[in-house]
DNA sequence: CTTGGAATGTCAACAAGACTGACTTAAACT
DNA sequence: AGTTTAAGTCAGTCTTGTTGACATTCCAAG
């Protein structure tokens, strides 16, 4: 029955042994994908939760706490801590809301972007050589099958970041 | 400029921009790829390092310790606390080695095993559709970017397994 | 205008799961 | 006999998640 020539249209492809394979490179892969940035990160006194807050408050800058813990998937009392060391450290910068002064809007400082730099080099320093290794064509599949594992509420924030940044 | 028509051989692929959307993808979807499991293990007393271990031990039955913190990526006391309450429940049976008696391999239990099919059947559920929706041209390129980032051990380690599995 | 509810953020205490380091036991190797 | 290896244990720490309680601010209904 030809299983799977690429371009195929074959549902014998979704054999529960080729989902299982999907479910470990998934594992395996994410495992790299976070090496680089924890080993920097290591060094100084942070881990991966600073790094995804830093990520994406160079992303949307000036977002606001509650924005960013939805985008993260943690609780405001969790973000709070990796905030204020972040912010005690001189990272970020957090400014009262001018309209809504509730709100706090989040910055990175320079010393922050620095170290976000640092960081997003590491990690995309990995990503490309995969993208390298793969070609173009797998990337554009890597990127559909990604987004369609989501769950719909976030693929919507994937989407507005993705267009915020052209 | 005409960037990225698929099969296009082009360099210009590779800017920040995409990269930076290449790992916000691989975050979020994650996040999905991990949140049914965690749905489940949430009402039992178990967490995600006890779904790593059950699966892994189902995948390679009669594995070892040792084998086992490498390919999970974690120190032995650290899986020892997962196996212990595992054992202790009767999910997985630890049998002492016969040509070398200081191994334990470690086997999924009848109880064990219903689990792992509970936990497996939810994720593969979620691989599955994505998988639909993608296409199989694109899982061929999902499957090709993840192997190109993992580290070279982990792979090495993942293609055994791949090829245990027929 | 005031009051009460909702939204936003902070502080404190706790739990899971990772880590290191030191140590024991048993078996295997040399 | 002495060393190395596999596994397990105990103790202590760190990161990062959780709930619960609380303060501040905004807004809307009485």
């Amino acid at each position: 029955m030809m299983s799977d020539a690429p371009g195929g249209e074959t549902l014998l492809f979704l054999t529960d042994e080729q989902l299982r394979q999907g479910i470990e490179a998934m594992f395996f892969a994410y495992r790299g994908f976070t090496a680089d940035p924890d080993r920097i990160l290591a060094g100084l006194a942070y881990g991966r939760a600073h790094h995804r807050a830093i990520h994406f408050i160079n992303r949307a800058p000036g977002t606001t706490v509650n924005n960013l813990l939805i985008l993260l998937g943690v609780t405001k009392q969790s973000l709070n801590r990796v905030l204020r060391t972040l912010v005690e450290d001189g990272l970020v910068q957090s400014k009262v809301g001018k309209s809504d002064k509730r709100e706090r809007h989040l910055y990175l400082t320079e010393a922050g972007a620095a170290l976000e730099r640092k960081l997003s080099d590491a990690q995309r320093a990995r990503m490309r050589a995969a993208y390298r290794a793969a070609g173009p064509q797998a990337v554009a599949g890597f990127r559909q099958v990604l987004e369609s594992m989501m769950d719909s509420e976030l693929r919507r924030k994937y989407q507005a970041l993705k267009e915020s940044g052209i």
